[in-house]
DNA sequence: TATATAATTTAGGCATGCCTAAATTAGTTT
DNA sequence: AAACTAATTTAGGCATGCCTAAATTATATA
C-alpha cells in the first residue's frame, strides 16, 4: 500500500504539470506546505519507486505508473466531493477538506457506490472532471473569466476549489458552474467586471475573477 | 489533534474494560494485534497524557477524558457502519473494515448530517448501541444464545462485528439484529441448536453461537 | 569571466509507532 | 523460601516523513 504522504505529493506533481510541463521541487514543495529539502527527499524515493522521472536540478514528471496512481487519487477526492454536497448537502466551500482526508481511505468498492449513487457524473460541485475508471479525463478548453470583454455571454465552466472563503464568496453570487452570466462592463486599468446574472446586476472584483473560468456561448442578439 | 494509534488504543482499552475491569498490557497488545512491548510504550504516553490511569504491572483504565475519546470514536464508527449499510448498500459484513478506515477522519460536520439522514438512530447495523453527541450509551441486558434452552423464543440483538465471514454466515441465516426465533432443540454434550425462524429450520453450531447476543420474549403460548 | 543570488540538495535531527531481545517482576509450585 | 513460568518492561533499532542549517549547483549580472 501507498502512503498518504506518496498519494500527495504524486496528486500534487500532477496538477502542477498540467500548467507548465516540468515540476521544480520548490514548487511543489510551497504547494504542498512543505520545505524543499523534504520534497527532494520524498521525489528521490518516488523515483526508486518508478513513480516520477527526475533529475536534480531539473524538476520532476510523472511516469505512466505514476500519473494512474494520481489520477485514482483525483477520483476519488471529486467523486466524494459531489457525493458529501448531493448526498449529505455539505455546503461547496467544505467538501474540498473534507475530501482531502477521506480520498486516502476510501476503498473501491465504497467509491463504486457513491458512482452508482450519482449517476456516474463527470465534474465535482466546483466543475472539475471526474476522471473515470480507467484513469481517462476529459479536458475542458474553458478560459478565465480575467479574459472577457464587454457584451460576452458565457457560463461558469470551473471555479477554483482550494480557498474555502473564494468559494463562500462566489457563491454568495450564484457563481456555480453551469450559472450563466452576461458582461455588462469591464472597467478599465485592471478595474472589476460587473456582470449580469439572471436579471440582477454584481460587482466582481479582479483576484476573485481569476478563479473563476468559464465557456463562452453565443449571445441570443447575434443568432 | 490526536493520532489514529491513539484513538485505537483508547477504542480497544473501552471494548476490553466493559468485560472484565482493569485491562492487562498482553490482552490489549493481542487485540490491537502488536507486540506487547509496544503496547507498554503506548500506555506510558496516554498516561503522560492523563487518558488513561496505569501502574507498571497492574493493567490500565480509562480517564474520564480517555473514555470521552473512545465514545467519540465508537460513536463515529458505528454511525459509519449503519450509513455505509443503508445509503450505500454496503453488505453488513464489509461495513466494519471500511468504518475502521473512515472513523479516524470523518468529521463531526458530516458525522451530524449522516446522524440526520438516519434519524439519530441508536444502533449500528450488528445491534450494537450507537452512542450519543455526549457519549451516553444505552447498555442492554442481551444473554448469548448458547444460555438458552429447549423452546425459548428470542429476538436477536446484537452480533460480534469483527469476523466479515462470521457474519456472511450468520446472515445467510437471516439472523439479523431484530429477527425473532424460536429454539427447537439444544443438542446434548455442547452440541449445536436447531432453532425455528419464521417456519424455517436451521441448525446453528456453538462456535457460531457464541457470537449471537439475544433478548428472550415471552413466548405466545405463555400469555 | 568573476561574482552575486536563487534554487536545490545534502547532512544531521526529531517525533511516531512499530519491532526484537534481554532484563525484570509477579505469581505459582514444590 | 527457592525455583520456575508467565507477564511485563526496558533497551536499542528501524522506517516514515518532517525539520533546520550548511553545502552545492544553476543562473543572472556586472
Amino acid at each position: 500500500m501507498l502512503t498518504h504522504a506518496v498519494e500527495d505529493y504524486l496528486k500534487s506533481i500532477y496538477k502542477l504539470q498540467e500548467k507548465g510541463g516540468k515540476v521544480s521541487t520548490g514548487i511543489l514543495a510551497e504547494y504542498l506546505n512543505v520545505k524543499p529539502a523534504s520534497a527532494t527527499g520524498m521525489i528521490k524515493k518516488l523515483k526508486t519507486m518508478k513513480l516520477v522521472r527526475y533529475e536534480r536540478y531539473r524538476g520532476v514528471t510523472l511516469t505512466a505508473a505514476g500519473r494512474a496512481i494520481a489520477l485514482e487519487i483525483i477520483r476519488h477526492h471529486r467523486l466524494l466531493e459531489l457525493y458529501l454536497f448531493k448526498a449529505l448537502g455539505v455546503p461547496w466551500d467544505g467538501v474540498h477538506e473534507e475530501a482531502e482526508k477521506l480520498e486516502h481511505v476510501i476503498s473501491e468498492d465504497v467509491e463504486a457506490r457513491m458512482d452508482e449513487f450519482l449517476g456516474y457524473p463527470t465534474a465535482d460541485p466546483h466543475g472539475a472532471p471526474i476522471p473515470d475508471k480507467n484513469g481517462v479525463v476529459v479536458q475542458t478548453a474553458s478560459i478565465p473569466m480575467t479574459d472577457l470583454q464587454n457584451g460576452q455571454s458565457c457560463v461558469v465552466a470551473e471555479v477554483s476549489d482550494n480557498d474555502s472563503a473564494l468559494l463562500r464568496h462566489i457563491g454568495s453570487f450564484n457563481l456555480y458552474p453551469g450559472t450563466a452570466f452576461r458582461v455588462i462592463e469591464v472597467a478599465p486599468f485592471e478595474g472589476p467586471f460587473t456582470i449580469d446574472i439572471a436579471g440582477q446586476q454584481v460587482v466582481i472584483g479582479r483576484e476573485v475573477a481569476k478563479h473563476i473560468f468559464v465557456d463562452q456561448v453565443q449571445d441570443a442578439d447575434n443568432v
